[in-house]
DNA sequence: CTGCCGCTTTGATCCATGTCAATACGATAA
DNA sequence: TTATCGTATTGACATGGATCAAAGCGGCAG
């Protein structure tokens, strides 16, 4: 289905009326990070009563985007952070020669964008797949209010740091691990990223295809698709569609340190 | 010669003197980024001389670095950045099992230690791979200054952001592309960050093992030497040992735009 | 100069994953 | 209900790079 540049996301992207640089769905309700029950994964993390009031008052509107609408593209001009509110998004990289590659999925609390601050453009595509919610956070007066609130300042450059820190980690993936091995480190991260945000450590519900995952993971997605029926054969997991069971979480974390050869 | 954890290296950091916390080779002479050459390529580019005089005050010392000399390992604790003033290092990630990867090489003018600031621990090893020197760069005091000085802020933002996309660039080269896609990658960004600081753009000599490239770049040894000897059969390159000659700039580029299969 | 050691090159073989192809599944629309 | 379309599974086969092994080379110490 894919081969020739993602066809299928071209098309179900042109589909959609939003091209133009006004989405049709920027609503104008205000965020609250005050309100907000992503507190503690998001950069308001250990902020107080008045330095949230005015954090309030930076974070701009939310923006709604339905499943595979583009939250920004690459070579857009770089404007604003965006924390996730709900839902689920993926960042992709194009190739000129049409190969692609899926950088990261992201969900609640977390931040997306960080990529255009050096150049002032996106490097990546962020693509919602589902239906989604944003904060917008207008990136001069973030830089503005984190120059007046020491702790605000010191969220961001740890929220950028340890995505540096994931960086490495996957390309430790990318560039030591076996197929299973991956997929194992996937499943154990999106568990452990589920749980922190209070659902279910065993069970979830996968947003992303076999191809998005395999793409993500270095891999084609019949290989994902085979490591996922070896699993289930192994007892390690139950797999329905993308309806996932982790029966032996310890056994999949054996299987990340079993020494390859 | 790897295998089992890179015993080489431990052994030739063992026969180091240098474990203690205070490293002999700290010296005292203070830096000056008002008169440092690399201006345009560290955190102080643009900045006015005002905020240089006050940039000077801030970064601490100077530290020398033999060949083979740890800048810091992971798990120390963050305190400081480190911009490369002189001479060549690598970063590199050590597996529970006994597997490593090399995460990036540095050059005069990079930063060193951006992964410790989300943690307050590092989460890799640096090591210089020649005889080295480093600015200090005290965190705490770059954030104090930092919000002073919007230019200095905007400066490190760029820099952090810079770096999370050359990690992209380097998922995509570890998730999609062949062995010597990977190599001639590699190749054009050596060339490219030499010319970007006087060196000839054609000719460099690389500090580091076929092992460390292999690391970097996902591959074994061998094979990076492989694609080396292919090159230079196909007129691309001249190698003789570690010294590199760029014969075709061209065509490498053009092996790196060519479809996969 | 000689010998050693780390690094590199090269060859032969193996295997994990990619590729190609057929089929199955599940949701949605007709 | 049936047709359709995107997605997922499974099988057969091909292949790029890993692995194992053997020289070659160059620098350094004695």
């Amino acid at each position: 289905m894919d081969q020739s540049g993602r066809p299928s996301e071209r098309e179900s992207e042109a589909a959609l009326p939003n091209k133009s640089a006004v989405p049709v769905s920027l609503v104008t309700i205000k965020a609250a990070c005050s309100q907000c029950s992503l507190h503690e994964l998001c950069i308001s993390e250990g902020l107080g009563k008045e330095e949230l009031a005015k954090l309030d008052s930076l974070v701009g509107a939310r923006r709604k985007l339905k499943r595979q609408q583009n939250l920004y593209r690459a070579g857009d001009p770089f404007e604003a952070l965006y924390a996730v509110r709900t839902g689920f998004f993926k960042t992709d990289v194009l190739l000129e020669d049409g190969r692609d590659q899926v950088t990261g999925f992201q969900m609640a609390g977390e931040i997306l964008g960080m990529d255009g601050i050096g150049t002032e453009a996106h490097s990546c595509n962020a693509v919602a797949l589902e239906d989604s919610e944003v904060c917008v956070i207008p990136f001069a007066q973030l830089e503005q209010l984190s120059r007046e609130i020491q702790a605000l300042q010191r969220n961001f450059h740890k929220v950028m740091s340890r995505e540096l820190v994931r960086d490495q980690s996957l390309m430790m993936l990318l560039g030591t691990m076996r197929a299973e091995e991956r997929l194992a480190a996937f499943l154990l991260n999106m568990s452990q990223r589920f749980t922190a945000r209070g659902y279910s450590p065993a069970e979830f519900h996968l947003r992303m295809t076999r191809e998005e995952i395999g793409s993500y993971l270095g891999l084609k997605l019949e290989t994902v698709s085979r490591a996922f029926s070896r699993f289930q054969e192994e007892g390690l997991i139950a797999v329905q569609q993308k309806h996932i069971r982790l029966l032996d979480g310890e056994g999949l974390k054996r299987l990340l340190n079993a020494r390859p050869r």
